[in-house]
RNA sequence: AGGGGAGUCGCCAAGUUGGUUAAGGCACCGGAUUUUGAUUCCGGCAUGCGAAGGUUCGAAUCCUUCUUCCCCUGCCA
């Protein structure tokens, strides 16, 4: 990433401790990491983690560990492991290093365990799931101690060792950590760090069949990666108390910082991968990567940029306030960074039939026409003009609303790159269906200015017989509300978010584009003029022979009410 | 016997050790340029910092009380 982005990136209260533990000599260096759980897709508020924790990695010439917390191998499995690789990468960042596990340190944390045991700081408890909910208490009363609390080491250390060794039926044992029962946090009423759970983990297959929980085994693996700052949502805040005692409770000599920020909200959109992953598997989307989702590789596939992703992220800051904020901001940041690397294009979307009425073969003529206004590096093509045209459907009205600058019966309007034309007459089928528009040239438009009159409108178009068909999805916004999962019904519960899935979302229709486009590359961005910007097709747009394009975002614009 | 957080413009967000007219971005509203109603460029945009009291020459910053919102009772992460 250049300079100028680092430079630009804003503090925030995060960097503040990282300056002062800098300037303390706390630290010489800065290392953190991101720890996802290979259980889903990533998606923008994983985005926005990644952007923080690597941002701070290269801002600070640190380093930053990719690391799968993969520590419950009934959720996990390896497809996802590999995409999130990919979205990484695809976001431009770089982990230090191979990528990490969790399960790396299952040693480690199981001597960890027995270290913990032989201090009298643990203890393999019976209780069954119903029971320790009983035993915990609630908010108003505190828990009890489970019956178990106070086994002998010797015992505790057999307990657990035949735990490990498969002595023990799924769930019928843990290894809960000796804290406080009495505690007002509630995470340290003894919590559960060991489980039985018969499951093949996508690294270590079956050789455990116990497994530790994420309190016990992140801090301790953020201590074995020498991770300084170890950033995390606000729902772990209450957490911090846990994973301060493990790690004063062992001998590690390092004490990573768990610093809470908070998290994504955005409007129109999910942020919990488990509601996503029901958007997948009850078919409601094509896929995890449906250009409609706001996972990673879903906006990927959209054509949102890196650069976009992480401008946006630049944007919403890190604090530890609400964070709720609307699509708009992601599209825009978008936007921002497709205008100025977008070629321009010329596409038709809703076409309807010009005919030139006046077309001399031999005399009427065309222009070239630069691939970006203000980039003339790109280069440019000739846009070749014929007898019959496609305009946009939309660039036409027979009752013009007031401030119209498109074309009208009777009406002027430029034609992009070419000549101004006067609509003569409208034709129409059975059903009163405009189909066709009669319209005549002023030949001495092409390239200069009409005499004694101003033409305003600027409408695209495209030669029928120069033209070549693509398939362009049109999408919006996958949902109806703002905030489709905290919608409440009468009884004042939460209504199932999946009914308020946009039907129109997606619309699929036959475009007329500009030959150019035919051979380009999958993920190929365009900006097609007047309408947004659009991107050939991850998977299904095969050069020279099937053209298919996203639409990306529509431009921004100031007429449409 | 509850605990942990957060309230600064429509949305983000600086501001922390009290010191002048409360950064900046997005959005929005004007206006200029424009063969994309795009882009770009100029200008506007909180006598106010959740509320009320108090301390002080001076308060978003300190004190008191009140209030609103979010998170926590998985052998998930």
């Amino acid at each position: 990433m250049s300079q100028e982005q680092a430079a630009a990136t804003p503090s925030n209260f995060i960097r503040q401790i990282i300056d002062s533990d800098l300037a303390s000599g706390k630290h010489q260096a800065i290392q953190t990491r991101f720890p996802p759980e290979p259980n889903g897709y990533l998606h923008i508020g994983h985005a926005k983690s990644i952007c923080l924790n690597f941002g701070i990695a290269q801002d600070y010439q640190g380093r930053c560990n990719l690391r799968m917390d993969d520590t419950n191998p009934e959720k996990e499995n390896d497809e996802y492991a590999k995409a999130i690789e990919a979205d990484v990468r695809w976001l431009g960042f770089d982990w230090h290093g191979n990528v990490r596990h969790t399960s790396d340190y299952f040693p480690q944390l199981h001597a960890f365990a027995i270290e913990l045991i032989k201090a009298g700081k643990a203890y393999v408890c019976e209780l069954n799931a119903e029971q320790m909910r009983e035993y915990r208490g609630d908010f108003q009363k505190p828990g009890r101690n489970s019956p178990y609390r106070d086994r002998s080491v010797a015992e505790n250390l057999d307990l657990f060792e035949r735990m490990k060794n498969g002595e023990f039926e799924d769930g019928s044992k843990t290894l809960r950590l000796k804290i406080d029962m009495g505690s007002p946090n509630l995470n340290l009423r003894d919590p559960v760090f060991y489980r039985i759970k018969r499951a093949t983990h996508i690294k270590t297959g079956d050789q455990w069949c116990i497994y530790p929980m994420y309190d016990y085994s992140h801090c301790i693996s953020d201590a074995l990666e020498g991770i300084t700052h170890s950033l995390c949502t606000l729902e772990f805040e209450d957490h911090r108390p846990l994973y301060d005692w493990v790690l004063d409770n062992i001998s590690i000599g390092c004490h990573p910082q768990q610093i809470e920020f908070s998290r994504l909200e955005l409007l129109y959109s999910i942020t919990s991968k488990r509601k996503l992953n029901q958007l997948v598997t009850e078919g409601l989307v094509n896929g995890w990567d449906d250009p409609r989702m706001t996972t990673i590789s879903g906006m990927r596939r959209r054509g949102y940029s890196p650069a976009g992703i992480r401008l946006f992220a630049q944007r919403i800051g890190v604090s530890k306030g609400e964070n709720i904020i609307d699509f708009s901001i992601l599209e825009g940041a978008v936007r921002e960074t497709l205008e100025g690397e977008s070629p321009r294009v010329i596409a038709v979307v809703n076409p309807l039939k010009v005919t030139l009425t006046n077309f001399e073969p031999g005399v009427t003529g065309s222009r070239s026409a630069p691939f970006h206004p203000h980039h003339e590096a790109m280069g440019e093509r000739e846009i070749p003009i014929a007898p019959t045209l496609w305009i946009e459907r939309d660039d036409f009205a027979e009752e013009p609303p007031k401030g119209w600058q498109r074309l009208t019966l009777g009406g002027e309007v430029r034609l992009r790159y070419s000549y101004v034309i006067k609509c003569d007459e409208v034709v129409k089928d059975a059903n009163g269906e405009v189909i066709e528009l009669k319209c005549s040239i002023d030949p001495k438009t092409l390239g200069q200015n009409p005499e004694g009159r101003k033409v305003k409108g600027v409408i695209h178009w495209i030669s029928a017989e120069h033209a070549i068909e693509a398939e362009v999805r049109l999408y919006d916004r996958l949902f109806t509300e703002p905030r489709p999962d905290a919608v409440r019904g009468e009884d004042g519960q939460y209504v199932d978010f999946k009914q308020f899935i946009n039907a129109e979302s997606l619309k699929t229709v036959t475009a007329f584009v500009e030959q150019c486009v035919r051979d380009a590359a999958p993920e190929t961005r365009y900006q097609f003029e007047r309408l947004g910007y659009f991107v050939t097709d991850r998977y299904d747009h095969q050069p020279g022979e099937k053209v298919v394009f996203n639409r990306t975002v529509t431009l921004k614009d100031s007429w449409a009410k």
